[in-house]
This record gives C-alpha cells, sequence and structure tokens, in this order.
DNA sequence: AGTATTTAGGAGAAAAAACTCCTTTATTCT
DNA sequence: AGAATAAAGGAGTTTTTTCTCCTAAATACT
C-alpha cells in the first residue's frame, strides 16, 4: 500500500541486519529463513541494495551482507529511494495529467500535506529505530502469547 | 501509490458527475471519453460505484449515472471505501505479521500518525472540493498553455 | 590447482492487476 | 409488441508485479 513488497522485504532485510549482524557477513539464506522471504526473491532485492551502497556483498565462503554504513546513519527513506525509488511518491492525487507547480490546483496544498507527513516519517525514522522497534516488538507478543496460553484463549482484536 | 488505478478512476468519474450533472444522467461512455479512461473497464467500476451506493445508474435510452448523494456529502473516503476497502490501509509498514492494537510496536505511533493523517485527508475533502478544484485547475492549465504560445515555449519544471 | 561456498545475473514462470469482449437484462420510444 | 438504447454480468486477454531457476563469477580453504 505505501510501497512494494520488494521495499518491504527489502526494510525488513536491513532491520535484520541492523539487529543481527552490523559487522558480521550474513548470508542471504539466513536472512530469507528468519524473516521467511522467498528466498531467491530476497537475492535479487541484496542486490539492488548492493548495488545502492546500502550493504557491502562478499562471494564465496564465509560470505553474505553486511551493511555499509551504521544503522543510525541508514533512513527507511534510503532504502524506499534504492527500491522503489523516489518518482513514486510524485503521482498525483487526481490522475490530473498536466501537473506542475506553477499550477498547482487547490487539492495540491492537502494533497502535499500527506506526502510531506510520510516523507518526514521515512528520513526520520533510522534503521536503528526500526531494528529496536522490531526487536520490543517480539517480546512484547511472546509475552502477550504465553498470557494467552495461561489465562484465555480469546484473540486479541 | 496512495489508492489503486480502478480507485484513481472512481474519483475522477463521480468527480466528473459532480461538475457537470448532479442531476442529469450521464453516461459512461461520455465520461470515458470526457476523462480518458477506457470505456468497458469504467463500466466494471460503475457497477461497483451503484453496488456501494454512491451512484444511481438507469438503463435503456436517456439512461446512465448520477450521483445518490449531493457532492457535499460525499467524501473521497468513501469512494475509495467502495472500490478499494479500507484494509489496505491496514497493512503494517514492518510487516510483522502478528500484530494488533494491544501490543503495538514501538513504530505504531508514528506510523499510525501517517495515517491519520492520510484518513484525515480522504474522510474531509469532500467530493464538491475535488470538483470545483478540476475545473479551476483545468482553467489554470488552459490559462498557462495561451501564455505559452504567446510568450515563449520553454516548459515549465 | 581444485573444490566448495556464496553472490551476480539473465531468462522465464506464476500470480495479480488492469483491461476487453460478448451476451443478457432492463427501459424507453414508436 | 418490437426495435433501439444503455447498464449488468461473466468469461477471457494483456500487462505488470512477484517470484523461481539455472548458469556464471568471485572468494576461500585444502
Ligand atoms: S496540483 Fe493538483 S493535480 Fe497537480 S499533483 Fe497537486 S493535487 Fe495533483
Ligand atoms: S504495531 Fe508495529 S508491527 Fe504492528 S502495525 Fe503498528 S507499526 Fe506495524
Amino acid at each position: 500500500m505505501l510501497y512494494s513488497r520488494p521495499c518491504e522485504y527489502a526494510i525488513r532485510t536491513v532491520a535484520y541486519l541492523a539487529r543481527t549482524g552490523t559487522e558480521r557477513r550474513v548470508q542471504a539464506h539466513e536472512i530469507a529463513i528468519a524473516e521467511r522471504i522467498p528466498a531467491p526473491f530476497l537475492a535479487k532485492i541484496l542486490q539492488q541494495l548492493a548495488r545502492g551502497n546500502l550493504v557491502n556483498s562478499f562471494k564465496g565462503p564465509g560470505g553474505g551482507f553486511s551493511l555499509k554504513r551504521s544503522a543510525e546513519e541508514i533512513s527507511l527513506y534510503e532504502i524506499f529511494r534504492v527500491v522503489d525509488g523516489v518518482e513514486t511518491l510524485d503521482r498525483c492525487a487526481v490522475g490530473l495529467a498536466e501537473c506542475n507547480d506553477f499550477a498547482p490546483c487547490p487539492l495540491h496544498d492537502t494533497w502535499k500535506a500527506v506526502r510531506v507527513h510520510l516523507l518526514r516519517y521515512l528520513k526520520t525514522t533510522t534503521l536503528k529505530e526500526m531494528a529496536e522497534a522490531v526487536v520490543r516488538k517480539k517480546e512484547l507478543v511472546e509475552r502477550m502469547a504465553c498470557q494467552g496460553r495461561k489465562k484465555n484463549r480469546r484473540s486479541p482484536p
């Protein structure tokens, strides 16, 4: 909905790298299993990320992938840019063909505000936050699963 | 990017209805030509809109489509809901399968803010505003095209 | 050097989304 | 009643996105 599936996979992949091996070389295979992403498809995405200078890739035994920069320095925006391309965000809300900033329709401002909001989210969220978020999340889910087993089996809303 | 193509067509279609014939019955064919939407495809979309109670449909000679309610009363959100379905907006930013409001990850709030912004945009923008926006926009484009012809041929940025 | 390991790359299959065509049904007009 | 008009509906095609498979290239280890 917000970004393509490859892009979602990319985000989860680099988040995985960020929290398990900022230095270590992690194999595509391992990520695929851990994040439940189709392995050969992930391989392609990792290629893109490598070409986009977000990860290093190493061939041969002991090879794998690692983040090119530290997790604090990488924003979601960069991943989005490399995998989906920023032009995806430029598509108009109304679908009027003839459009530019000189002749904005009155909707422009409203719609632009949403876009700005979105962009800010992508640009200010670093990989580090993302990784931490995922960790905390997983803990929460696990703890809730335990409680659920003990107390009742009602599924959460 | 924000919504599907059928949904974009739907928005443009009802906007067309709003500005050309709140009372009049407009044929699918006419809309297709005016808005440059593939005619048979638009027919399907109009069916959806009719089933979703956003437009009336009339068969036979003199038939066509018209808005079911006045343009002030219809929000973009409703169109979105009928054509794409609201669940599209629920897809998580991170793609963590196990997710609910009881166990939100820390990202939830940030991401939710964007969603809220987006929803507000959809819910508060009425068809009337939309239609007016399109009209003003078209005028602007036309005026600019004239100026361009008179003064210089530089294409706008 | 030779073999095992791991990514790179290209070609192609499967699934989903976008779009078309044809037949049926309802309505109007003569 | 019969012809003409316009939407409804179902089945099929094309295009795009998602995903797979196979071979080649690089690196490491013995
Ligand atoms: S000016 Fe209007 S038509 Fe152009 S991108 Fe903005 S909202 Fe869309
Ligand atoms: S809580 Fe976290 S994982 Fe769940 S929808 Fe919100 S951002 Fe996504």
